[in-house]
DNA sequence: ATTCTGACA
DNA sequence: TGTCAGTA
């Protein structure tokens, strides 16, 4: 069982290493910490310092780009999941079982959504 | 920080 | 042709 472990969190590797484990370019992983995906670690001197975490994140990005997001909807994807592991973490401080986790009561099986009669693309307005 | 390239639509 | 990701 694994639960969020400080080491995971600390910046241990530099960047060469990190983009190295991880098979990306040096400035690929500048341009997405520019671009809000990433915030490594600093020593005191300023270099990065990528964590576990982060290179799990790294992968993460590879993932999503091979999905086909661009680097703007991996920012948001990455945050709603950090958000997500964030407040699970808390409840499991609390000792209380996340509903949404449960296997014991399958969720209402979602219809299928009928398709929406989208007129013309017209909002309102103009011929 | 800026520029250049390749892919894609 | 314009945008975007990745590069030098």
């Amino acid at each position: 069982m694994s639960l969020p472990s400080p080491d995971a969190e600390r910046g241990v590797y530099g960047i060469s290493v990190a983009a190295e484990l991880v098979g990306m370019g040096v400035q690929t992983l500048r341009l997405y910490e520019a671009r809000g995906l990433l915030e490594p670690d600093r020593t005191e001197g300023g270099t990065r310092r990528y964590s576990a975490n982060d290179l799990d994140r790294l992968r993460r990005i590879g993932d999503l780009l091979d999905a086909g997001l661009n680097l703007a909807g991996i920012a948001m994807v990455l945050d709603l999941e950090t958000q997500l592991e964030t407040q699970n973490a808390y409840l499991r401080a609390q000792k209380e079982e996340p509903p949404w986790l449960s296997t014991a009561a399958a969720p209402p099986a979602r219809r299928a959504r009928t398709r929406t009669p989208k007129n013309s693309s017209r909002p309102t307005g103009q011929p």
